[in-house]
RNA sequence: GGGAGUGUGGCGGAACUGGCAGACGCACAGGACUUAAAAUCCUGCGAGGGUUAAACCUCGUACCGGUUCGAUUCCGGUCAUUCCCACCA
């Protein structure tokens, strides 16, 4: 039987010889498998968790018995408001939560058997690590990438927090589900955008599953179109927009700018109705963003009175209004209007009854612009477009394109929905930016000597009402000198976000106690890139594209090898409550790992979450199928019972071995695990059905399931005498000659329905089976030997007589 | 509103490249062992019909249609459901 005595016995030995450490010999072939480490949180791991380190468990064992030098680091994402927000309920300093739930975290983790290298463990919140960290963040200023700007920041007025567009989607807090306002600030951030052509292409490099990239492009969200001028007629100012369709311009009726258009300040003289634009522009700040969203089938806005614009192409004058169906973050903050071929102008405009002329005439008869906006842009052609009329849409893009280049009102633009990465928040537990701020010099990056900067010593972590850090309240701390000239300075006090540390831990993992880089070279053109990364859906637009961000840049740069950090990604399901909805503490439906490890040992859940589903599936937790799984390791115990010494010749069992290493070792590399266990379960059966089962016959199998079952095939590969430990031992090969069957079963069906089987020896060919066939008497039951019109021979599988 | 995915027994799920649907496991039922229970082992297990029992027959992979000798798989449509994005100009 197995119980978890054979757990702790094994996992000392481990430890004891740390025989999954990574050597740096450079050598062997290497294998880095990576796995998102965890936010430490005091709820302790999740099952979660253990599914996602399962799958390169799995494999990095494989690896090193086929003889990699493998890499299969840990570590902790430890900064972030969770800790935080306990530290300013209980007084309790966020370095000791943080270093408890760290040290609660490994426990889990060796219970559970992981053969991670635990000698490489990193934690963000460590000055050693945070200095590499700031390090970064100052190449980034130096190279312009990190810069301060004044604008509409996403803010949680719960958490007192700026947030990424990332952490505010739908207009709620990523953490605490409020709703999300829009600040006036000045902020820190991160011009990504510079690099969404790079982060486009990278992707045609590296093997991610398509859903994956599909979800980075959508985030990245590249577009092409023309940014053309208008202009006010009153004043002669230049209103430019952004627009994907150009070819519409001779259809536009009327220009919208959002609430918080610049415009709007600056003709504030022209303007009749200031007042009434002033009233809506602050009814609009008010609503969330989520809001804006949830009403959008109620078109708002205001008409500016006293203000018309031209149209460039056609001299038409034509009226502005301002809507908040316009946003000032995308494109230019104003549009031309289109109401025959743009369905939020349509409606627009049916409101206010402005005038709607159709451009681009449909080929289809149901089509009727009474109703709605005709936005099919693949089946239409100009009309009432001066030179443009007769061309198909993309015709007409390109000429009007080069038309407004040509003419000076415009040019050819792409435009990005991914917007700049917000990099700051007002809170205390996070890496400190390294600048200071001179009235002299302005924003003056530490000197690279002086990193760490540390975070000082604090009793009090609760931010100011007005959006201020804690640590703006440490005079001691914020008051400094500037390091280019001298004077009195002060530092900045916002902290990083959460995605900072994350952004680059992969490198540290190669070099983790290096005190001069944040790695050495050798050693990162050694390892790198990562051979393949787990881990969840919920990271891809916000982790994953940062950190592939960091590391091109750091590329660019010419401090890492390789353009991409993951040469391959791959992602794991979730696991469901047993009710089937998602495990959260408020259903009372979460799973506790330590329970399930106690109660039916490590390789159980070990198994059991491998065996549960598809591995990229999401599968609800069933405390039966643990059972199940607890069954069949116990079996594999028990077959200590039927293994003999002697040498016992069984071709059923020499072939059926050699089909399941074969299956078993294609299904780990495609993360088909449940099906590898399938195999594995009908390996065992099979034997159980003999009375003796020489060793040769148990060996290779007790070593195909160490990746899975790593502490019952230890005991058993010591118990039946086997030599060395299993984790070190060769990978078994399987022999291809004795996969092959010399008899096959073969389907008979008449018209497609399967009327019998027969069974022919392998090697006979087409014709000699439909010989074979035509003298059975059972066909004869079925057809007529003179009605049979075609016959259609499928190798192995089938045979279909048609009549 | 846009994009991506999923839908198979009582349940979790299998099914190569279009080739015997339901592997493997769970649950359930019957049997063996036992004083008894648990554990273990054996047998059965999609639905309906048929038979003393079998053989055998029909239907069946959300629904409707198509392509094909043959469709869970490909194509068109409908419904349900999950995820991502979202007044993105």
């Amino acid at each position: 039987m197995y119980d978890k005595s054979i757990d702790k016995k094994w996992q000392k030995i481990w430890e004891e010889s740390n025989c999954f450490k990574a050597t740096d010999d450079f050598s062997k072939k290497k294998y880095y498998a990576l796995v998102e480490f965890p936010y430490p949180s005091g709820a302790g791991m999740h099952i979660g968790h253990i599914r996602a380190y399962m799958g390169m468990d799995l494999l990095s064992r494989k690896r090193r018995m086929q003889g990699y030098n493998v890499l299969f680091p840990i570590g902790f994402d430890a900064f972030g408001l969770p800790t935080e927000n306990y530290a300013m309920k209980t007084g309790i300093h966020p370095r000791k939560v943080t270093d408890k739930n760290i040290d609660t975290f490994t426990k889990q983790l060796k219970s559970v058997g992981f053969s991670f290298d635990y000698d490489r463990v990193i934690d963000t919140t460590k000055p050693e690590y945070y200095k590499w960290t700031q390090w970064i963040f100052l190449q980034l200023f130096k190279h312009g990438l990190a810069y301060k700007s004044k604008g509409y920041v996403n803010f949680c007025p719960k958490c007192r927090v700026v947030l990424a567009n990332e952490e505010s989607q739908g207009g709620k807090c990523d953490r605490c589900d409020s709703d999300v306002i829009q600040l006036e600030k000045e902020e820190w951030m991160l011009k990504i955008t510079d690099y969404a052509d790079k982060l486009l292409d990278g992707l045609n490099e590296i093997d991610f599953p398509e859903r994956v990239k599909l979800e980075q492009e959508n985030w990245i969200g590249k577009s092409y179109g023309a940014q053309i001028k208008f202009k006010v007629s009153q004043t002669n100012d230049d209103l430019i927009v952004y627009t994907t369709r150009p070819d519409t311009v001779f259809g536009v009726t009327y220009m919208a700018i959002a609430p918080e258009h610049p415009i709007i300040e600056k003709l504030r003289s022209n303007i009749k109705n200031y007042d009434e634009i002033l009233k809506y522009k602050e009814i609009a700040k008010k609503k969330t963003e989520f809001e804006r969203i949830e009403l959008a089938k109620e078109k708002t806005g205001v008409k500016v009175e006293g203000i018309s614009i031209v149209n460039p192409l056609n001299n038409e004058i034509i009226p502005l209004y301002v809507t908040d169906y316009v946003m000032m973050g995308y494109g230019t903050g104003a549009i031309m209007a289109v109401p025959a071929h743009d369905t939020r102008d349509y409606e627009f405009a049916k409101k206010f009854n402005i005038n709607i002329k159709q451009v681009v005439k449909s080929d289809d008869e149901k089509v009727n612009l009474d109703k709605e906006a005709f936005c099919d842009i693949n089946s239409g052609v100009m009309v009432n477009s001066g030179f443009l009329d007769g061309l198909n849409v993309v015709d007409a893009k390109e000429k009007i394109i080069d038309y407004i280049e040509a003419n000076k009102i415009g040019t050819r633009k792409t435009n990005y929905h991914m917007k700049d990465w917000a990099f700051a928040r007002q809170r205390y537990w996070g890496e400190p930016i390294p600048i200071v701020k001179c009235e002299h010099c302005g924003l003056v990056p530490l000197d690279e000597k002086d990193l760490p900067l540390k975070l000082p010593e604090l009793e009090e972590f609760i931010p100011g009402e007005d959006g201020k850090s804690p640590l703006a309240k440490v005079e001691s701390w914020v008051n400094t000198t500037c390091p280019k000239c001298g004077k009195k300075a002060i530092r900045e006090t916002d902290t990083m976000p959460q995605w900072a540390g994350s952004s680059w831990y992969f490198l540290r993992y190669i070099d983790p106690s290096n005190n001069n880089e944040f790695a050495d070279k050798e050693k990162l053109k050694y390892w790198l890139p990562v051979d393949c990364y787990n881990g969840g859906m919920e990271h891809v637009t916000r982790h994953l594209i940062y950190s592939r961000f960091w590391h091109r840049f750091l590329y660019d740069i010419g401090v890492v090898p390789t353009k991409e950090p993951y040469a391959k990604r791959t992602t794991q399901g979730l696991i469901l409550g047993p009710d089937g909805d998602k495990m959260s503490k408020s259903k009372g439906n979460v799973i506790n790992p330590d329970d399930i490890v106690n109660e039916y040992g490590a390789d159980t859940l070990r198994t059991y979450i491998l065996f549960i589903a598809d591995y990229k599936d999401s599968a609800p937790w069933n405390e039966n199928g643990v059972k199940g799984c607890k069954k069949f390791l116990d079996r594999v115990m028990r077959l200590e019972e039927i293994a003999t010494t002697q040498e016992i010749e069984d071709s059923e069992i020499e072939k059926e071995l050699n089909k399941t290493i074969k299956k078993v070792s294609e299904d780990y590399e495609s993360q088909k695990y449940n099906t590898a266990i399938a195999a594995m379960m009908s390996y065992v059966n099979l034997l159980y059905k003999k009375q003796k089962v020489s060793l040769k016959y148990i060996s290779p199998f007790l070593q195909i399931l160490n990746p899975i079952a790593s502490h019952v095939t230890e005991e058993l590969w010591e118990k039946l005498g086997f030599e060395g430990h299993i984790f070190n031992s060769k990978w078994p090969e399987y022999d291809k000659n004795k996969i092959i069957d010399d008899v096959v079963e073969l389907a008979i069906q008449i018209n497609g329905k399967v009327r019998f089987k027969i069974t022919v020896s392998s090697s006979l060919s087409e014709d000699e089976i439909k010989e074979n066939l035509l003298s059975d008497e059972r066909l004869s039951k079925y057809v007529n030997v003179e009605d049979i019109k075609k016959i259609i021979v499928i190798k192995s599988r089938i045979v279909n007589i048609v009549v």
